[in-house]
DNA sequence: AGCACGCCGACT
DNA sequence: GTCGGCGTGCTC
C-alpha cells in the first residue's frame, strides 16, 4: 500500500488508527479531510490527521472507504491545538474533533449539510456582444430582433427588461431567478426561452445563509474614548503590535464601556491584517454584542452559536475557513473556529459558568481561549465586572496583567443597594414572598411610570411538592430529584430529564391528600405580583416561556417600548439587557445558591448579585436594588452591596487557601455512571483503590468515592471521585494511568469520564 | 459507542 | 440438541 494515514475516528478510542489509501484514488489525501472508514464491522466517520507512523504495523491496515469532502474541514495548523485539548481533558481525539467541528457529518447522523446554491442568470453570449452599444431594454430588444431572426413576445420582453434593471442596479452581479419570479410571477417560462435563445445564461452561485435575521440595529462608533478607555487601549495596543502571548484581565464595572475596548482592539488587529476571536457566554440571547460587531465589521464578521440552523453554521464556518471572515464572534464552541494568523483573543464575562461544557467533552471555552492565544502567539483579553477568583489570582501572581476601569461611561453612579433581612423584618404580607420594602418600592416605581425587574432563581411555580402527613417529596421516577410544579402547563416537571406528569393530589408514599408546594419559582412570583398590583402590566422570561426565540425577542421589545411595568425572570434576565427606564431591581431570594455543597457558591452569588445590580439605573435615574435574603451578613451579599470586588476577592481567597481549593490546587472529578447501582459503586471503589496505591498518592488529596449530589439522573446511578493537587502534572499522570488500566478497573457497563477543572460538582 | 464472540438457561 | 440472553473485549 502506497499511502497510510493516521485517522481519528468518531468512537471513544484512546488512540488514533491507521488506514490505507482509498481504492481507486491516486492523489494523496489532504490533512483535515473527513472520511468514512471501516471499524469493527461498521462504518464510521474519521478525520485524516496526516501520514501514519512508517514502522511496519502488526495489524492489517484497511483502506479508507470514501472521502466525504475533498476540502479539509479544519486547517492543519490547528491540529496541535486539538491534540492538546484531547490530552488535557483525557478525551478521545475523534470526539474532540466531532465537538470542535459541529457541522461535520457524524457516524450517527446521516444527513449532511451542504453549501446552498441558487439559480441565477447572467447575460448570454448573444446579449453580451450588444451591451457595449446600449444598456436600454427597448434598444437592446430592437437590436437583438433585428440581427437575429426571431421575435420576442410581450411577456418575454417584460422579463428581459426586468432582468436588465436588476442586473445593472446590482453592479452586474448574477441575478437570482427567484428574485425575478417575485417581481413578475410568470417570469419562469419566459426566462427559459431567453436562455434557449442564448440571450441569457443560467448559472448557479453559492449563497451564504444569513444568520442576522433582522439586520442588527446599527450601533454608531463613538468619536471619543473616555480617559480610562484610552489608558486601557494604551496598554493593549503595544501588546497586539508585539504579536506575542500577553494575557490581560480587564476588570471593569458594568457600563464602563468594555465593548468599545473590544471593538477597537479588533479594529487594530484588522488593520494589521490579522484575525480575531471573540467569545461571549450565550450569544443566542440577543446580545448587544452581535449588533456592535456587525455594525463595525459587517461582511468580515462570522457568528457561531447554538441559535444558528445547521446550514447557517456550516456557511459561517466555511467563511472562516476560506478567509473571507476574519472576525469570529461566538459562544464557547467558537473557540475551535479555524482562524489563522490570530491577532487577538477576547473573552467577555470570563467568569461565566456558561463557558463550561457540562457533557461529552467537558471543556472550558475561556481556558481554551487562553491556550489558543498562547499557541498562536497573540494577546488574550479576559473581561468581566466580577472576574473569576482564579483569573484575579493570576493577576496577583503576575501571570496576567490587570487592567481596571472604575467609572461608568457617562459617569452614572452605581445604584443604591438595600439589603432586607427576610427573617428579621416585619411583614404585612407574610403569605407572599415580598417584604414591605420591596412592595413599597414596586408601588413607587409603578407610580413614577418607571419599570421594575424581579429576579428569581428558579423557574416553575413551586420547587417541590411536599406531603404534609409523611414528609415525602414527590420525585421524578428516573432521577432522584424533586419534581417542580408548573401551574401554567398544569404539570409536575423534572428539570433534569424533562419527565412530566399530571399533578394528582395523592401522596405516592402514604396516600395522603394533603400535598402542597414548597419553595418559590418564577411562576409563583408572577402570580403574587399580579395579585399585589392588578393594574400593572407584567411579563415573565425564563426557559419555560423562552423555548422560542421569537417570544423572547418580542418580550424584550415590549419592555424596551415600555409596554411592561414589571419584568420577572430567572438567570437569563441578569445578562446584557439594559433599558434606561428600569430603575428598580428586586432580588427575591439572594442566598438561595449559598446552601449548595459547592466551593464556588459564594463566588457565584457575588457575581449574580453584581450582575443583577448592573441592570438598574442605566438611564438618568441612579436606580435602586432591593436584595431580600436570610443571610444579610454573608460576605458575598454585603460586599456585592458595596460594589467591592477586591474586598470580596480577599475574603474568598482567605477561605479557600486553608481548604486547598482552587486557585491553590487543581482538581479533576472522575465520574462514574450506569444503570446497575452496585457495579457503578464497585467501579468507583476500585479506581479509588488504584489511586491510593499510586506512587504519587502523597502528592494529592482524594475525596470519595461518594454518590454524586444528584445520585440518579435518567435512571443512571452516579458516583464521583474528586482529586485535588497542587501539581497539575500529578493529576494528569494519575488519569493517564487509570485510563491505561480501564479494562481491569471499570466494566463496560459503567461509563467513566473525567471532568478536568470542574465547575459544577452536581 | 457498537458489534462480534462466547458461555449458560428454556424452547421445537 | 439449538436459539438467544447479555457479559466481555476490540476496533487499524
Amino acid at each position: 500500500m502506497e499511502f497510510a494515514y493516521e485517522v481519528a475516528v468518531d468512537a471513544p478510542l484512546a488512540t488514533t488508527l491507521t488506514y490505507g489509501q482509498p481504492n481507486g484514488r491516486i492523489e494523496p489525501l489532504p490533512v483535515g479531510c473527513c472520511v468514512r472508514v471501516p471499524l469493527g464491522g461498521r462504518r464510521v466517520v474519521g478525520f485524516v490527521l496526516g501520514p501514519a507512523e512508517s514502522d511496519s504495523p502488526t495489524f492489517t491496515v484497511k483502506p479508507i472507504l470514501e472521502l466525504l469532502d475533498d476540502f479539509p474541514v479544519f486547517p492543519p495548523e490547528l491540529l496541535p491545538f486539538y491534540r492538546w485539548v484531547a490530552r488535557y481533558y483525557h478525551h478521545p481525539l475523534g470526539e474532540v474533533l466531532r465537538t470542535a467541528l459541529p457541522m461535520v457529518p457524524t457516524s450517527r447522523r446521516k444527513t449532511r449539510v451542504q453549501a446552498k446554491m441558487v439559480e441565477t442568470l447572467v447575460p448570454g453570449s448573444d446579449l453580451a456582444d450588444y451591451l457595449h452599444s446600449s444598456q436600454k431594454g427597448d434598444e437592446l430588444i430592437a437590436l437583438l430582433q433585428q440581427e437575429r431572426s426571431y421575435v420576442l413576445k410581450k411577456a418575454e420582453q417584460k422579463a428581459f427588461r426586468l432582468f436588465l434593471a436588476q442586473y445593472f442596479s446590482q453592479e452586474r452581479q448574477p441575478v437570482m431567478r427567484a428574485q425575478l419570479n417575485r417581481l413578475y410571477p410568470g417570469a419562469g417560462p419566459r426566462l427559459d426561452r431567453l436562455v434557449a435563445l442564448n440571450i441569457l445564461q443560467q448559472t448557479r452561485v453559492r449563497v451564504f445563509r444569513d444568520p442576522f435575521g433582522d439586520p442588527p440595529q446599527l450601533q454608531p462608533k463613538p468619536d471619543q474614548l473616555t480617559v480610562e478607555q484610552r489608558q486601557v487601549m494604551d496598554s493593549l495596543l503595544p501588546a497586539v503590535d508585539s504579536a506575542s502571548f500577553v494575557p490581560f484581565l480587564l476588570h471593569g464595572v458594568t457600563g464602563c464601556g468594555k465593548t468599545e475596548i473590544y471593538l477597537r482592539s479588533v479594529e487594530h488587529v484588522m488593520h494589521l491584517g490579522g484575525t480575531a476571536l471573540v467569545l461571549v457566554p450565550e450569544i443566542a440571547l440577543a446580545s448587544q454584542m452581535e449588533a456592535h460587531f456587525h455594525s463595525r465589521f459587517g461582511e468580515q464578521l462570522a457568528v457561531l452559536h447554538s441559535g444558528l440552523s445547521e446550514g447557517e453554521r456550516f456557511d459561517q464556518w466555511q467563511r472562516v475557513l476560506d478567509g473571507s471572515a476574519r472576525v469570529v464572534l461566538g459562544a464557547r464552541s467558537a473557540v475551535f473556529a479555524p482562524l489563522l494568523r490570530l491577532g487577538i483573543v477576547i473573552v467577555d464575562e470570563e467568569h461565566e459558568p456558561a463557558y463550561k461544557q457540562e457533557d461529552g467533552l467537558r471543556y472550558n471555552g475561556r481556558d481554551l481561549a487562553v491556550l489558543r492565544a498562547r499557541m498562536a502567539g497573540c494577546p488574550v483579553l479576559l473581561g468581566s465586572a466580577t472576574p473569576s477568583v482564579v483569573s484575579y489570582h493570576h493577576c496577583q501572581e503576575k501571570k496576567y496583567r490587570l487592567l481596571t476601569m472604575h467609572h461608568r461611561v457617562a459617569n452614572q453612579p452605581l445604584p443604591r443597594v438595600e439589603i432586607v433581612d427576610l427573617a428579621g423584618s416585619q411583614r404585612s404580607r407574610p403569605d407572599l414572598s415580598f417584604s414591605d420594602q420591596l412592595i413599597n418600592a414596586l408601588a413607587d416605581t409603578l407610580e413614577r411610570r418607571k419599570q421594575s425587574l424581579l429576579f428569581v432563581n428558579r423557574r416553575g411555580f413551586s420547587s417541590s411538592m411536599l406531603c404534609r402527613d409523611c414528609g415525602a417529596i414527590v420525585q421524578c421516577k428516573h432521577c432522584q430529584v424533586s419534581l417542580t410544579l408548573h401551574r401554567g402547563r398544569n404539570i409536575l416537571l423534572c428539570h433534569y430529564c424533562g419527565y412530566s406528569r399530571h399533578p394528582d393530589a395523592i401522596c405516592p408514599t402514604c396516600g395522603s391528600t394533603r400535598i402542597s408546594g414548597v419553595g418559590i419559582g418564577s411562576e409563583r412570583i408572577e402570580e403574587e405580583v399580579r395579585q399585589l398590583f392588578p393594574q400593572a402590566r407584567v411579563a415573565r422570561l425564563d426557559s419555560d416561556t423562552t423555548s422560542n426565540r421569537k417570544h423572547y425577542l418580542a418580550t424584550l421589545k415590549a419592555v424596551r417600548e415600555h409596554q411592561v411595568d414589571i419584568l420577572i425572570g430567572t438567570q437569563m434576565i441578569a445578562k446584557g439587557l439594559h433599558f434606561p427606564d428600569i430603575t428598580l431591581v428586586g432580588v427575591v431570594w439572594a442566598d438561595s445558591g449559598l446552601g449548595m455543597p459547592d466551593y464556588k457558591a459564594a463566588e457565584r452569588t457575588f457575581a449574580l448579585l453584581s450582575q443583577v445590580t448592573g441592570r438598574a439605573g442605566r438611564g438618568w435615574d441612579p436606580g435602586l436594588v432591593i436584595v431580600q435574603t436570610y443571610q444579610p451578613h454573608h460576605y458575598s451579599i454585603c460586599l456585592a452591596q458595596q460594589h467591592d470586588y477586591p474586598g470580596f476577592f480577599s475574603r474568598e481567597i482567605a477561605i479557600r487557601a486553608p481548604l486547598h481549593y482552587p486557585p491553590f490546587t487543581r482538581m479533576i472529578n472522575i465520574r462514574f455512571s450506569g444503570l446497575d447501582e452496585d457495579r457503578v459503586r464497585a467501579a468507583a471503589v476500585q479506581v479509588a483503590e488504584c489511586i491510593r496505591h499510586h506512587r504519587w498518592a502523597d502528592k494529592m488529596e482524594l475525596l470519595g468515592p461518594s454518590p454524586s449530589p444528584l445520585v440518579k439522573i435518567k435512571d443512571k446511578t452516579r458516583w464521583q471521585l474528586l482529586l485535588k493537587s497542587e501539581h497539575q502534572a500529578v493529576l494528569h499522570a494519575v488519569c493517564d494511568e487509570i485510563l491505561a488500566r480501564k479494562r481491569q478497573l471499570c466494566p463496560a457497563a459503567v461509563t467513566m469520564g473525567f471532568d478536568v477543572d470542574p465547575e459544577n460538582m452536581m
